[in-house]
RNA sequence: GCCCGAGUGGUGAAACUGGUAAACACGUUGGAUUCAAAAUCCAAUGACUUCACGGUCUUGUCGGUUCGAGUCCGACCUCGGGUACCA
């Protein structure tokens, strides 16, 4: 048969779309499989991280299929974002046209691969039928009081008057017009993810059986619960009236309340109250107040990599328990987000404080004992140990020093046991174009109110000027003028627009749902029941926090709105690595894309698939190789062109093992051993790679004999182990041999992995030095006779110290 | 900076819970076939050393545990992902 892909790839995608081969069925009594990839961003051409993550899933979706199951293995498009608006800026396209016009493209990109996604499902997060159910969820979460407002620190371009992303900013610069970039204070929309922080810590238990450890950890530490004290610093009566008594304390958290007796100093982020006030009644130097804008004008991510920096404020707090001074300084590296944005510095016990306290000569006291560690005035001792010069404390273990001054602090009013999380609230406001307004109004007589559901959506308006100046749904002469839900006053509609992960974490969900219920229902809830949840998620290692985190929290609350069942939207999760070319990330800047068009056009689909499935294993990160892509073309038509090997059957032949000769009997067992191999690899860890390579294996144990029914029977469990990595070529095989009656669950025959004897290899002080040749019933004492004789050589002359018999595995003699 | 990973031949990689390092491929070299080429088939291929049998070394670096370490422990180096407004 000779391998034409072009004309077999057409062939088959036609045929399984004439068919509607991969439609899951409404019948929900079948056992389902609900298979997803992330859906793709349009940005223009798919490139080989889509062509890797597609080809995963698809196989995983096909193998399941095979087996029985209703499967599910939907795609869509994470359409609003800034790329639109980015191209809208440089070529003067609508971000509308540019983003649909892709999405056409791509798909038939996505199709040429030949897929088995689900075509009645699509959609695109930007359409309004979208836009008016994640509306409504928005409302909804509003009036549960999980939506607020609050004021943060965004990067602002001051000559393009907009908010910048922080991939808009280049060293600190606009990226457009070079312009240096201010933090500025703004309003925006939050959603409480904190309320579940801790559901979210919790159940990251019941994810430990399908998603990778360390996404997990992650996430855990992303979320970052520690328990401490949190406690008030007194502010000296000098200090006091300095601050015009505006400020009587302000409080601190530790974890570490054990090390209290070592703080000598306590820092303050810049954006404290405190210091603010400081700065604006300039009631220190103005060398140190330009010196705090400094900081301030820094972005936090940029403060953790600068060098540790801070000005004393010349005031001082009176530690609680010895009752003496202790200075306060401004420090960079105190976040005003966490922990209220003051901490005690204990530079003897914290590295961060000790380099700090070192650069400004700060004083350091031991509070810590530690056996291990002793003191040494170089370095921080972080361990934990015995307490020293602590007053009642000292001699106390550190747990129990934290449990006792924790208990203190409660009983004398002076502070008290809290737990903390790093998570922080999600701000969804973007002031951008090209996303999902958010659904509320401001009036001046009823003031911010959602807008009433049967107004839903709230639509974008399709006649902007998008410059990259300011925000056009601002600036739009009309849109933002409607009338009041409340009160049918004159009223404004907010022109802020969510961000793009509040669709991808609920897109999930909405796939559950047959389309023709679409129109009124955000989800159905039978259906939802029965697909959620996700059995196979699979996407990228960039995701493993925030897509996933918010993607979990979505599921959470849709829970608790009565929307769905589960507590988890993902039960087993699959990380790809990244596709690489000269040892960088593909990128149309570096100029080393490998275009997957191509590819498919020179070799077909099937070489594409099988060509990053075999070049690395789907966790780890895959070098782009273009003579192993010819490689793997070389198999797919050495598989086709051997076909002819086989005979025409529709069931598995029979075969007398014992009959067969030496090589036909290793064919059989190199094709069960495939078998196996495949088995193993989609219930855990999906290294195609390996199975790919018993794939091979086989077909050349089955070219070094000649038995016909070997041969069939090889092929029948050959393209049946391979249709869900080389679809078209196994369809097209199969059909012309075997009827299309081999792609079901093929039970593996023991008999051909049974044998007599083993052979065992001999190792002297752990170096391999020979074999030997026993049968499985040989005691220990005939294998270790026979070992020491076909060892002589290299144990005549020196003492056995000792015999070690691995069973089945190998004989280790130690000798001297 | 902080959190999480990765590092094995010329290259992509394999090695289940510590037990034969380099399976399967790519590349390279040699051979067969061919007028020639493509395609295909066969053989060799970690490094050093030896005429050869063989020997020595080898999983980023250094150290440790063990009869035995790519795998476990400790320290370090390099690269990658994330870092809350890229998706």
């Amino acid at each position: 048969m000779d391998y034409n892909p072009v004309k077999i790839e057409t062939k088959w995608q036609g045929y399984w779309d004439t068919n509607s081969s991969h439609e899951p069925s409404n019948d929900f009594t079948k056992e389902k499989k609900y298979i997803l990839s992330m859906f793709p961003y349009p940005s223009g051409k798919i490139h080989m991280g889509h062509v890797r993550n597609y080809s995963i899933s698809d196989a995983i979706a096909r193998n399941y299929r095979k087996l029985g199951f209703n499967v599910l293995h939907p795609i869509g498009w994470d359409s609003f974002g800034m790329p639109a608006e980015n191209a809208a800026i440089k070529n003067r396209v609508h971000p509308k046209k540019w983003t649909y016009e892709n999405i056409d493209y791509m798909k038939k990109e996505l199709n040429a691969l030949g897929l088995s996604f689900s075509k009645t499902r699509e959609f695109a997060t930007s359409d309004e039928l979208y836009t008016k159910h994640e509306q409504h969820i928005f409302i909804e979460m509003f009036k549960k009081g999980l939506v607020y407002q609050k004021s943060s620190t965004l990067n602002w371009c001051e000559t393009c008057h907009t908010v910048l992303a922080n991939e808009q900013v280049e060293e600190g610069c606009c990226w457009r017009c070079d312009n240096e970039v201010e933090q500025r204070e703004m309003p925006g929309y939050y959603l409480k993810i904190t309320d579940y922080a801790q559901e979210l810590l919790d159940d990251c238990k019941q994810l430990e059986k399908g998603w990778p450890k360390q996404v997990l950890t992650m996430q855990e530490n992303w979320i970052g619960r520690s328990e401490g004290l949190e406690f008030d610093f007194l502010l000296s009566d000098e200090s006091r009236e300095k601050l015009g008594n505006k400020f009587l304390k302000y409080s601190v958290f530790t974890t570490r309340a054990d090390t209290i007796f070592g703080v000598t100093y306590t820092a303050l982020a810049p954006e404290h109250e405190i210091v603010k006030y400081l700065c604006q009644n300039k009631l220190i130097s103005d060398d140190k107040i330009a010196k705090i804008k400094e900081m301030q004008a820094v972005s936090s991510r940029d403060r953790a990599q600068n060098e540790k920096e801070g000005i004393a404020l010349d005031i001082d707090v009176i530690h609680p328990l010895t009752g003496k001074k202790v200075p306060v300084w401004v420090a960079n590296f105190v976040l005003i987000e966490y922990g209220g944005g003051a901490v005690m510095a204990v530079p003897a016990h914290d590295e961060r404080d000790f380099e700090f306290a070192t650069k400004y000569d700060l004083p350091i006291i031991q509070s810590i004992e530690n056996e291990k560690n002793s003191f040494d005035e170089s370095k921080a001792t972080t361990d934990y140990g015995k307490l020293v010069n602590s007053g009642k404390y000292t001699g106390m273990s550190s747990k129990k020093a934290q449990k006792s001054i924790i208990y203190d602090f409660e009983k004398d009013g002076l502070g008290k046991k809290v737990i903390n999380f790093k998570l922080r609230d999600w701000g969804i406001s973007r002031q951008r174009y090209w996303g999902a307004p958010i659904p509320m109004i401001h009036c001046k007589k009823c003031g911010l109110v959602p807008e009433a559901i049967e107004n839903l959506p709230v639509a974008l308006p399709e006649d902007v000027q998008i410059s990259g100046e300011g925000n056009p749904l601002d600036s739009h002469p009309t849109w933002k003028h409607t009338t009041c839900p409340v009160c049918q006053g004159k009223a404004t509609r907010e022109t802020d627009t969510m961000d793009t992960f509040f669709q991808s974490s609920w897109y999930f969900m909405r796939y559950t749902t047959d389309k023709s219920m679409w129109e009124d229902k955000v989800f159905d809830k039978k259906s939802s029941d029965y697909w959620m949840n996700v059995d196979q998620y699979v996407g990228g290692i960039e995701h493993a926090i925030l897509h996933l985190l918010y993607a979990r929290f979505f599921t959470k609350v849709l829970r608790d709105m009565g929307y769905s069942s589960v507590d988890e939207p993902f039960e087993n999760l699959l990380t790809q690595g990244m596709v690489l070319k000269d040892g960088a990330k593909m990128s149309k800047s570096k100029g080393n894309t490998v275009d997957p068009d191509a590819i498919i056009q020179k070799y077909g689909a099937d070489t594409a698939r099988l060509f990053i499935l075999f070049a690395a294993p789907p966790q780890k990160e895959l070098e782009w190789n273009d003579s192993a892509v010819e490689g793997a073309y070389k198999f797919i038509k050495k598989f086709s062109d051997r076909s002819q090997n086989a005979s025409i059957v529709s069931e598995l032949p029979k075969i007398e093992h014992d009959k067969l000769s030496k090589e036909s009997q290793l064919a059989r067992k190199k094709v069960y051993e495939a078998l196996k191999k495949s088995n193993d690899v989609f219930t855990e860890g999906y290294a195609f790679n390996t199975l790919i390579a018993s794939c091979m294996e086989a077909l050349n144990a089955l070219s070094s004999q000649e038995d016909k029914s070997v041969w069939t029977e090889g092929y029948f469990i050959l393209a049946n182990i391979l249709e869900p990595i080389i679809p078209h070529t196994c369809w097209e095989i199969s059909e012309n041999l075997f009827g299309l009656k081999n792609f079901y669950k093929i039970e593996i025959l023991q008999e051909v992995f049974e044998s007599s004897s083993m052979t065992l290899p001999i190792t002297i002080n752990g170096k391999r030095r020979c074999e030997i040749e026993v049968s499985k019933e040989s005691s220990k004492e005939e294998i270790f006779s026979l070992a020491k004789r076909s060892a002589s050589k290299w144990i005549d002359g020196k003492n056995i110290i000792k015999e070690i018999y691995v069973p089945n595995k190998l004989v280790n003699l130690v000798v001297k």
